[in-house]
RNA sequence: GCGAGAGUGGCGGAACUGGUAGACGCACUAGACUUAGAAUCUAGCCCGCUCGUCGGAUGGGGGUUCGAGUCCCCCCUCUCGCACCA
């Protein structure tokens, strides 16, 4: 042990050691309880930032607790290969994304194993990969086959700067979640996968995720957004036809005074037609579709089109609207308009002159005035001018009028989601071919299992315009169809890169097989994923795409059920979502200027300093506020153990004196706080993730014995053996944050055995029994006096001692005492 | 607007089920060591004063309780998510 810590040279002689020795390999044993510790896997940009060091240590401290702990953990690392910027890049510089992908991945790993993580290596893979795409495909075609994929047109979000279509989920504010440019609206054939199939699984799944934030499971429901109420048809009058109407309150039906259809919704064009509405619809419609989904968000316009349709119970007469805050991608772009209880439309009949109707009058206030209500009641209550259904509650009269509707066949129960179908095609070349073909006899052909994987051609060319470079390459376009040998198209839009993160923790379970996508055993042994970790931004997009592959990979037969029959199959067992690194008050980003390099970092103060001031910093849940002086801070810790452990290196390192017959109260005491030390940390790193206050207490502990370690052992045996013991423990609950520096102490002072193999301590019951306590009086709540009592005193006995301080004497001042509580070991409260 | 979370020293943060508020770290101050500095060690470090085992203090106001940072009600501020989903 050198006098001095030297961090890289600690650093580097323990990484070698663990890569000859496989430390970090597993394979799948049945016998051992297993433990799969997974961490969000990074899309190799280029460098490491801080937000990895942060995610990749917590993670990596869980695993290298759970494996002190005896369990077989899995903690594999992977690369999200696929993506823009790799494209970017090549437009920009020149280089092919093939390569700028490979050599950041080279970069990249270097990086992680500079910081020490103890990644099964053999298990890594890189989703740009064939041998990984390939399966990919296959799953794609199986889910055609079963009609889980399909093609349509259909208006998606187009992001011009990207040249490519957006899911949903990637728009965020009207904005590309990538670049931030604006969104425009834009019809085009796409594939979608039909995870609206899987919304009710993926809902009620929701409800078993004990281990999740609750904040990502309350994002999730309300993005699936499930409502129920019922379709009612309107008949058109004058003409044959009608119109369709999804609703949450079909009790409102008869407060129905108008209709209203999204823009885009056909029967616009089609009933306006040749009315005197004709030109000002038009004018409309264009105007509407002309604007960016926030414009559109802002006003209420609408117009009338021309035309009346009939109210199904009353047979009245009701104009048709077409209107902008009408969405044609919900329900079936219509609504039946009720004013007096929707605000939205109570607002709309107000700018147009639409008449009002009351039909839920509010239980025990005054009767309301269509004419002179300040806002609509949207709230439940009886129904009144409603027929036969007068006098019914809200919730009642739902079900009653649904019964009814289907009854005399204008409607029936029907219900809605917000979630769309996943729109997975890209006009891109930097992602997974889809793999099909475009006949002209035979329409769209699957390529056959055989020619698998259609490889993603290296020859392209990357101008920056002109849609996607895939369909500018004829030898990869022109094929034969795998159906009639004629001539045929390929596909050249690829996946959505969502679709690799959606399954990659599947494959890292048998990487290396080419025969097949996964192997049942395996999968068996170590799904679900007992932990998890990542950013939140993922909550619902990579999250829930990759619960709905899930659950589609077991309808596929490709992976088994792990999970008791008739549940839902879910991969992610617990969930951690660390907080983001800022600094200067905003997230660390290269415009913002405020980067800090891990590089950097390593080089200055080394890794484990790195990893230690990630964790201590703040919890993990929370952001964390960047701070070279908590960095010091870190690194002055790690230099402190070792100049304490080096000073006392002669003794310490012996084997501990047997504890003696009667150690004395110095040695109890430290063997108490070492032994609480043990539980605190313990609790903290297994319960409740709260790493930064469990290497708090490992602090306290040190503090507790740093200053008794000298060059000479104690002359007190009992208190020798103690410290011995309290350093050991420090050594070993530090291992998981601070692996190599608590490997290179361990190998001087520790019990023999190497580090790898020592296991988690457990604390002593026995040393942490206190011989006294220290005890609080309270007077009317206020702290005046204390004394020390063994912690089985009885309550008499307390009280009588309370009673006795001169203070506490003082205070009560002769008055008498009304009220008195006991709490044994705590305090005693009088009251006067 | 709706939903979720959070407001504690100069700073990051502790206080888990109501029981000594401010653990741990940073910064700062004084002292020791040193030619000097760095490093290290020791002590102090919420605010106030009459310097006490004193008074006040966990965004503000009220309540429950012997006792509230913690529970309940009202208000203020901030962060995040969703924002015409019928």
């Amino acid at each position: 042990m050198e006098h001095r810590y030297d961090p890289h040279a600690v650093e580097q002689r323990w990484q070698a050691r663990w890569d000859a020795d496989g430390a970090h390999e597993v394979r799948t044993d049945a016998s051992r309880p297993k433990f799969y510790c997974l961490e969000m896997f990074p899309y190799p940009s280029g460098r490491i930032h801080m937000g990895h060091v942060r995610n990749y240590t917590i993670g990596d401290v869980i695993a290298r607790q759970r494996r002190m702990r005896g369990f077989n953990v899995m903690h594999p690392i992977g690369w999200d290969a696929f993506g823009m910027p790799a494209e970017n890049a090549a437009i920009e510089r020149g280089a092919h994304p093939a390569e700028w992908t490979r050599d950041n991945i080279a970069y990249m790993r270097a990086q992680l194993r500079r910081m020490g993580f103890s990644y099964d290596w053999r298990r890594e893979l890189a989703t740009c990969d064939p041998g990984y795409y390939r399966w990919e495909q296959r799953f794609f075609l199986a889910m055609l086959e079963r009609g889980l994929a399909y093609r349509k047109k259909s208006i998606v979000n187009w992001c011009e700067r990207c040249q490519t279509v957006l899911a949903n989920e990637q728009v965020e504010d009207g904005k590309c979640w990538r670049c931030e440019s604006s969104v425009r609206e834009r019809d085009l054939e796409q594939w979608f996968l039909r995870i609206t199939a899987y919304a009710d699984e993926l809902l009620a799944g929701c409800d078993r995720l004990a281990g999740w934030p609750e904040k990502v499971l309350v994002m999730q429901r309300h993005w699936i957004g499930r409502s129920v109420g019922a379709e009612l048809r309107f008949a058109l009058e004058g003409r044959e036809g009608e119109i369709l109407v999804f609703t949450t309150r079909p009790d409102t039906v008869f407060g129905a005074t108008f209709v209203s259809l999204a823009v885009e919704h056909p029967l616009v064009a089609a009933l306006s037609r040749g009315t005197a509405q004709e030109a000002a619809v038009d004018a409309f419609v264009r105007e509407v579709r002309a604007k960016t989904p926030e414009e559109r968000a802002e006003g209420k316009d609408g117009v009338f089109i021309g035309a009346y349709c009939r109210h199904p119970l009353t047979g009245e007469r009701l104009p048709i609207y077409a209107a902008s805050f009408v969405l044609m991608a919900y329900g079936a772009g219509a609504v039946m308009a009720v004013p007096c209880h929707d605000q939205r439309d109570f607002e709309f009949a107000g700018t147009h002159g639409i008449p009002k109707k009351l039909v839920v009058q509010p239980e025990g206030e005054p009767p309301l005035d269509p004419t002179h209500m300040p806002a609509a009641h949207e709230g439940p209550g009886r129904l009144v001018g409603s027929g036969e259904f007068d006098g019914l509650t809200s919730d009642e009269a739902k079900a009653r009028i649904t019964a009814a509707a289907e009854a005399r066949g204008f409607g029936r129960a029907a219900t809605q989601y917000r979630l769309r179908d996943w729109g997975v095609s890209r006009q891109r070349y930097w992602g997974a071919p889809i793999p099909v073909v475009y006949c002209d006899a035979c329409g769209i052909v699957p390529v056959p299992d055989a020619e698998l994987p259609v490889v993603l051609p290296v020859d392209a060319e990357f101008t920056g315009s002109g849609g996607s470079p895939l369909a500018k390459l004829e030898h990869f376009v022109r094929t034969s169809c795998p159906t009639c040998g004629r001539e045929a198209r390929r596909e050249t839009d690829t996946f959505d890169t969502f679709m690799e993160s959606s399954w990659y923790f599947l494959r890292y379970t048998a990487p290396g097989e080419a025969a097949r996508a996964f192997d049942g055993e395996a999968i068996r042994y170590w799904l679900p994923v007992d932990q998890y970790v990542g950013g939140v931004e993922h909550a619902v997009l990579h999250l829930l795409y990759a619960r709905f592959f899930t659950k589609v990979l077991r309808d596929l037969g490709e992976i088994p059920d792990w999970e008791e029959p008739g549940e839902s199959l879910e991969p992610f067992g617990n969930l951690l979502t660390q907080g983001m690194v800022i600094k200067d008050g905003a997230k660390m980003s290269k415009s913002k200027g405020n980067v800090v390099d891990p590089d950097y970092l390593v080089e200055r103060y080394g890794a484990d300093t790195a990893r230690l001031f990630s964790i201590f910093a703040a919890p993990p849940e929370r952001d964390l506020e960047w701070s070279d002086q908590g960095v010091e801070g870190a690194s002055r810790f790690l230099h402190r153990i070792w100049r304490i452990v080096a000073r006392g290196r002669g003794w310490l390192a012996g084997a501990p004196a047997a504890g003696s017959a009667a150690p004395s109260a110095d040695a109890r005491v430290l063997r108490r706080l070492t032994h609480k030390t043990i539980a605190r940390v313990t609790e903290d790193v297994e319960r409740r993730s709260h790493f930064n206050t469990a290497v708090a207490a490992v602090m306290e502990l040190v503090n507790g014995y740093a200053e008794r370690i000298r060059e000479e052992a104690p002359a007190d045996d009992g208190l020798g053996a103690a410290i011995v013991e309290a350093v050991r423990v420090t050594i070993l609950l530090l291992a998981p944050f601070v692996p190599h520096i608590a490997s290179e102490i361990w190998e001087e002072i520790g019990d023999g055995r190497p580090l790898a193999a020592a296991p988690w301590p457990e604390a002593d019951e026995a040393a942490l029994v206190q011989d006294e306590v220290e005890m609080v009086v309270q007077v009317n709540g206020k702290v005046r006096g204390r004394f020390t009592a063994a912690p089985d005193t009885a309550e008499d006995e307390l009280l009588v001692r309370a009673l006795a301080d001169p203070k506490v004497q003082a205070q009560i001042a002769g008055k008498p005492v009304r009220k008195t509580h006991v709490v044994p070991g705590r305090l005693v409260s009088l009251v006067v």
